[in-house]
DNA sequence: GCAGTAAACGGACTTCACCCCGCTTACATT
DNA sequence: AATGTAAGCGGGGTGAAGTCCGTTTACTGC
């Protein structure tokens, strides 16, 4: 498959993950805002450039940082019990794949924030277009006529991360008067069934 | 109604439109990317202070501009003729809305997408909140059953902004293969139809 | 006009993301 | 084991965002 590229160096992969190790306990610690390049950098004893050759840019961090986060939740979309996993009709997954998005990026708020790129134009380094492919093949089995899925899938992968990562703020979501994550829940739930219905 | 805050002094408003009047000029003969807080100080002839004073931050020139182009457009949604303006059903009007943003945002595409800030909740200083009340105000009209109506609007917010300020790379939205506006103007159509009918 | 004051101005200063490039080190080959 | 080399490492350098605070200036009441 590829055998042009090398398996990567013993000393970058340790690297690799003693800065996700020191960039954990510093996100505990101190939350998001204090880790910046330098800070990672004294922090985990390497020099600047190693942080940078490693995460490209600061929010690189995050997004590696979520996407080791993700791969339980992948395992459980690709090939876990449905009705997440398949098994269920498209519509059930459909909503319970929201449902687990909700709570896994409710769970990961502060990372997640952290990863998006005001520069960037998909959020989320491969986390993103994950929702979109999987949203995408699922609208396909659902013989909905005659539609622009690839566009439906965008508008409705904007529909379920948009409210988390963009329009609420923490202090909208830390919100304990109203349970948010039910109230995503029934919203994203009540999307769905409106799209197939008819 | 704001007896207790006095009109902006003159000098500061005739700075505020020579700042906003400089970065349009630098934005046609360079494109946003040579925008600075330096380089409009010192193309404009004033401190870098008087700069943040007004827009707070380097997205805030970007949402000041769009702010000023959106004057007509709002003017068009509140009173101009339906089905934009109030006169057609909401559901013509919500339909009629969305075409409107949509054009308006690959109209003013670079400045959208530069007025968005990585470390802000919301994007667009004023201009999303009025998509999304404007939203609001038609669904209710919508007599759709017991639905989360807040939740529900900021979703559409999402469904139609994201495509064109996140999840789509500048070089796709300049797809000249397939005309992009058609196929956001219809997605968009379709999206409410299948919201509203059941 | 004139003094008082709150707002606006300006630019030096700090912090941080990101670049660059000479140096070091792990691995392959013999 | 010795050697070649490409990948990885380090940290000083640069440019830009955002802060601070002393100075200046437009308005207010006299």
């Amino acid at each position: 498959m590829d055998l042009t590229s090398r398996p990567p160096r013993a000393d970058a992969s340790r690297n690799r993950n003693h800065l996700l190790a020191t960039a954990r306990t510093m996100l505990t610690d101190h939350g998001p805002d204090r880790i910046t390049m330098d800070a990672l950098a004294d922090c985990s004893g390497l020099g600047k450039g190693t942080v940078f050759r490693h995460f490209g840019t600061r929010s690189g961090i995050f997004q590696a940082l979520l996407d080791d986060n993700e791969r339980a939740f992948q395992e459980g979309v690709l090939s876990g019990p449905p009705p997440l996993g398949p098994g269920a009709s498209p519509r059930e997954r459909l909503i319970a794949y929201g449902q687990a998005r909700i709570r896994f990026l409710l769970e990961h708020h502060d990372i997640a924030r952290a990863a998006l790129d005001g520069r960037q134009p998909a959020p989320a380094g491969s986390a993103t277009p994950l929702s979109r492919i999987h949203i995408r093949m699922l609208l396909t089995q659902l013989d909905l006529g005659p539609v622009d899925l690839d566009l439906l899938a965008i508008q409705l992968t904007a529909a379920l991360d948009g409210p988390l990562l963009l329009y609420l703020s923490k202090s909208e979501l830390d919100a304990t008067t109203c349970p948010t994550e039910q109230r995503l829940t029934t919203g994203w739930q009540n999307l769905i069934h409106r799209i197939c219905h008819p």
